[in-house]
DNA sequence: GACATGAAGTGCATTCTTGCACTATCAATC
DNA sequence: GATTGATAGTGCAAGAATGCACTTCATGTC
């Protein structure tokens, strides 16, 4: 027979987990939106994402964290491959190509972004979490760009890079707002990252 | 706040627990319908019901017992009150106490009763599997009514008084498939058992 | 200010689920 | 009639979810 097949490459446990994950993510952005913050306790996120309130904190170490979610994770593999030279040789090119398999792993809907922006806007403490993660990566990924490029690169140099990247991926993710449903954040990343080339290639 | 209070009574593990089963249950009866219990592997049962293999085999020992679903139990607190002389005194009283004590955990509906018995009909293994169940149930209960009502009870009295309950109880599951949907399950059974003292009521 | 209350977060033992390798059987095929 | 392949069922170890008791901290109340 061979129903349910969906696809071999996850194991059940990894498949499982991830969405256990998004539930909890789901459901702590939910009530975030409809009572504040502070307005829902970690037994009412537990309830709602049906799981115990200990299993909240196997999966996040705090509340803030629940919200924002898992950080975005990018298949050891490609990651490998960035790192020994990239799959195409230039840097810019292969970060894109890193941008792009986060995207590949999970694309955010339009509904998604929406809620968390307002999240954000709504709610200062989130804004600073969501900052400080951010901050994070961008040091992650200098170091990964560092380690590829070897000590001749400049950190620097390095680190405006990621900055640019975000602000791009972060221009996309606007613009998903801003369009019709016409296209989606992949393909809008890759508008913005072509529009950023023509713009620096006098 | 407090939102999915649902039943303080059972923990979030007995809550799931239960949940599973059922899920593997009624997969494995739809499978059993869909394609003969020869139609099925146990692998597919696990794709339907989202767990592993191996879980399958934790809940059930076999696939007729994942098709027939877990044994009705009765909490032990019902059970202890009965071995004690039960709530009412009289014995059939008390028995009839069980049956409601049974159907208050789960109240099949007409479609399953249905689906059950087309699959048994179809399928001449489940029938004597469902056979060999029912004789241990009353095996079971039997000792049960020995050991309230000690040693002077007539075995063979018991054996009978058992079957007669469960032809009752059987004959209320044929009544709810006739029925429209007029009466539920419990209800049949008390109008069975009203029906049968009268009978026996000369 | 002492004190109670409620909620976040942690440590740890228990139970459940999964993955995997194994055996046993049965049926088809050569 | 040996062999191969598919499927039922089991043993065991690793990983995950739960329950519960605990600490910490903030806030409100007397």
């Amino acid at each position: 027979m061979h129903f349910m097949s969906e696809s071999a490459t996850t194991s059940l446990r990894e498949q499982k987990r991830w969405e256990t994950s998004q539930r909890i993510t789901l459901c702590a952005q939910r009530l975030t939106d409809e009572h504040g913050l502070d307005g829902f306790t970690m037994d009412d996120l537990a309830g709602a994402a049906e799981v115990s309130r200990r299993t909240l904190f196997n999966y996040f170490p705090s509340k803030l964290d629940a919200v924002l979610g898992e950080h975005p994770e990018i298949p050891p593999a490609v990651l490998a491959t960035f790192h020994t030279g990239g799959p195409h040789g230039d840097l810019v090119e292969d970060l894109a190509e890193l941008a792009r398999a986060v995207l590949a792993v999970k694309q955010p809907d339009r509904g998604q972004v929406e809620l968390v922006r307002r999240l954000m806007s709504t709610n200062p403490r989130l804004l600073v979490a969501a900052h400080e993660r951010f901050e994070g990566i961008t040091e992650e990924f200098t170091e990964l760009v560092l380690e590829r490029e070897g000590a001749g690169f400049d950190r620097a140099r390095a680190r405006l890079l990621l900055r640019l990247l975000l602000a791009l991926f972060d221009t996309a993710l606007v613009e998903l707002l801003q369009e019709g449903e016409t296209r989606s954040l992949d393909e809008l990343f890759e508008v913005q990252l072509a529009t950023t080339r023509q713009l620096f290639t006098s």
